[in-house]
DNA sequence: AAGTAGACTTGGGGGA
DNA sequence: ATCGCCCAAGTCTACT
């Protein structure tokens, strides 16, 4: 899916469109896609906007949030005519001014929850540092990293060390930080977790400078692309600008990109 | 406890 | 051109 800068162009995005709309009704298009443990009965305003990891949260001024997650493929496109929708439209969300938010996802893993304002979800509190924030610093990754033997690639794809990294950011990260993705996470020398940390930091905020990375399906609220993809230095590619072979190898079922030359 | 394969699901792309 | 196999931005569960 979207990984922490596709999701916060996406905030970004809703706070412009929809920020203080009123909610008439949350249609669900496909069963499964939306959890409710209670009915909504009163008409509500959306108070606030925010992110934890990759996790959208929609707060509302009548003591509800929705907590939408877009794993894969989902997506929060904006429409200005209810009368449209789109291929893989699982749920909609209905506005009092004729606008509306499609939830749309080919491959249906994303969920849409509904929860009282104080209720909280076990991943939600669970998750790890922000990485933009001060909390994520080599004290904190030292420490979190210190009795974990998985390999790197695998401890920073875990979102209760990180919340919001990917599978496309953590091989870039690696790649500039210059560290072998197969590296056990707790035998990294401080020299190189201190890479780890400043150049998580420094493509994360320009990933978001680009609106994130479209591979396939990502798109932000106006259904358009991100443009970091052209910037990517290892994921998906085939030779390393050193000259050498990009490897591919499979960690914890997923693909990791890296060059042997570069990475050490 | 830590680590990982499998499951969930649809569609696009490279190859036979 | 068709068929079918492999692969994909994520995370939860169940097993060793």
């Amino acid at each position: 899916m979207p990984e922490l800068p596709e999701v916060q162009t996406i905030i970004n995005g809703l706070n412009s469109k929809v920020l203080g709309k009123e909610i008439t009704k949350i249609i669900e298009l496909r069963p499964g896609t939306v959890y409710r443990q209670f009915p909504i009965t009163s008409l509500d305003n959306i108070i606030s906007i925010s992110r934890k990891g990759k996790y959208i949260i929609l707060q509302t001024s009548s003591n509800y949030k929705l907590i939408i997650h877009l794993r894969m493929t989902g997506k929060l496109i904006f429409e200005n005519d209810l009368t449209k929708t789109s291929n893989h439209a699982r749920a909609e969300i209905v506005f009092s001014d004729k606008t509306k938010l499609i939830f749309d996802d080919v491959r249906t893993f994303g969920k849409i929850q509904i929860l009282k304002f104080n209720e909280e979800v076990p991943a939600l509190i669970n998750l790890g540092v922000e990485p933009l924030s001060e909390e994520f610093n080599i004290i904190y990754l030292k420490n979190k990293l210190k009795n974990r033997k998985a390999p790197i690639k695998n401890a920073l794809l875990d979102q209760t060390v990180i919340a919001g990294l990917g599978n496309i950011y953590v091989a870039e990260i690696l790649f500039r930080a210059k560290v072998h993705p197969a590296t056990s996470a707790n035998n990294i020398k401080s020299t190189k977790l201190e890479r780890i940390v400043s150049e998580t930091k420094i493509i994360l905020r320009e990933a978001i400078k680009h609106n994130g990375t479209t591979i396939s399906d990502y798109r932000n609220v106006e259904d358009k692309t991100g443009e970091f993809q052209n910037f990517l230095k290892v994921y998906g590619k085939k030779i390393c600008k050193c000259g050498a072979m990009i490897q591919k190898i499979k960690q914890a079922g997923r693909t990791t990109y890296f060059c042997e030359e570069c990475q050490r």
